[in-house]
DNA sequence: GTCAAGAATCTGTGATCACACCTGCGAATC
DNA sequence: GATTCGCAGGTGTGATCACAGATTCTTGAC
């Protein structure tokens, strides 16, 4: 068979890296379970080669392990790593919301605030989908509007590693009072309130870290 | 041609990879300079494969950006670049070293001292690689000694991409009174005196970044 | 019936080939 | 002599093939 090849505009492995990324961010992709090339070459239809390099990508940016012997996993999750998670999260994600504060016009906030109405929306219908997809279009709304490249690279990093663990925390335990904090941040936006701001973003990230304690993690 | 497989250990593009970073980290690799896959290729005696792998790892870190048409450089150097890479240093690292702190033991002091002399040497002789390798030592020597591995991941990310510029800079300014700020480092640490140690290192960084204020950019 | 040994299969990894496209160098034309 | 057109070389990218090793299922003997 020829390669019949047609591609549409280009750049098949960075395609695919996209669309694994967003799965990861979304928690589409569980802790702990197993990725193979041939078996995602197959589902995108495309050879394992762009596979390979878009999985070589998430490996460096920690979102899969690949365990040299013949399995390529995503992370299982443990306590220690989830806290470190939270804990880096604590330490960029102010950094960059406070940058991005004096860059907040009229239209982006328009913006967050339908993010957060979906986001609202799936959690009356309890679609946790659309809520991870909303909070992270959310937070990203606030931190791609600062100029600092770098680290917004390092946060994405985190949230890569991040998403299949929310995912897991929320289906145990539900998706209930998390919006608050949401309002407060578009509130501190609004006013160009950097103390608030940062109280309630801090508050949004601990909010995860609370849900953590009492269960026993692994896979 | 037969394949001609001998490989050494295994996980040839593993190896492309560390090698690579080694690379970056100390400063051999220019900014603005152009990679090819198929000249690391020939230059490492291994196929293309394992050497787009690796690249896709290094592109995924930050340190190569991949033009999609027909080029893979390492970033050019720009002030804000610069900026933003020692700002997202002066975050994280501080966190790392105070969280290594009471992890230090008498055997890793002594490691430190010895890359501390190192870095001292080459001073004297003027060797900028060898002041490069030496200073890597001496900071992740400190950072790993501590167990949070996704801290630790991000920092060493940014010393890839920080890695080109230092050298840069030092080719272009010297590397004159640059030792102190590692000897109150490790005086802080014999002392288990966190604000000292916190102080010393924000120091360092800032050190880099004085010498930035002055020259133009580019390349 | 149980357990172990071997074959079949499926995995990641590396090499090689094929292709589209950009870049430069050279020659031919005005 | 200057400008433009075309061809050769080199690039990243994707597909395919080949191989080593691990896992799993089957089959055989006790």
């Amino acid at each position: 068979m020829p390669p019949e090849r047609k591609v549409s505009g280009s750049l098949l492995h960075a395609n695919v890296h996209q669309e694994l990324r967003r799965r990861f961010v979304t928690g589409k992709i569980m802790p702990g379970s197993t990725l193979s090339t041939r078996g995602l070459a197959l589902e995108l239809g495309v050879s394992q080669t762009p596979v390979r390099e878009a999985l070589s990508r998430l490996a460096a940016e920690g979102a899969v392990q690949i365990r040299s012997k013949r399995k390529i996993v995503v992370p299982p999750m443990t306590a220690d790593r989830f806290c470190d998670l939270l804990r880096c999260r604590e330490l960029l994600e102010p950094e960059a919301a406070l940058a991005a504060l004096p860059m907040i016009d009229r239209a982006r906030l328009k913006k967050l605030k339908a993010a957060d109405d979906s986001i609202g929306r799936a959690l009356k219908t309890g679609d946790v989908n659309a809520y991870m997809e909303g909070n992270f279009n959310f937070h990203f709304l606030i931190y791609s509007a600062q100029p600092r490249r770098t680290l917004l690279q390092l946060i994405e990093t985190l949230w890569l590693q991040f998403g299949p663990f929310m995912r897991v925390v929320y289906g145990r335990f539900g998706t209930a009072n998390l919006t608050d904090q949401h309002e407060l941040m578009i509130g501190a936006l609004r006013r160009q309130d950097a103390a608030g701001l940062r109280r309630a973003l801090i508050a949004d990230i601990r909010d995860g870290m609370g849900l953590i304690g009492a269960s026993g993690f692994e896979a």
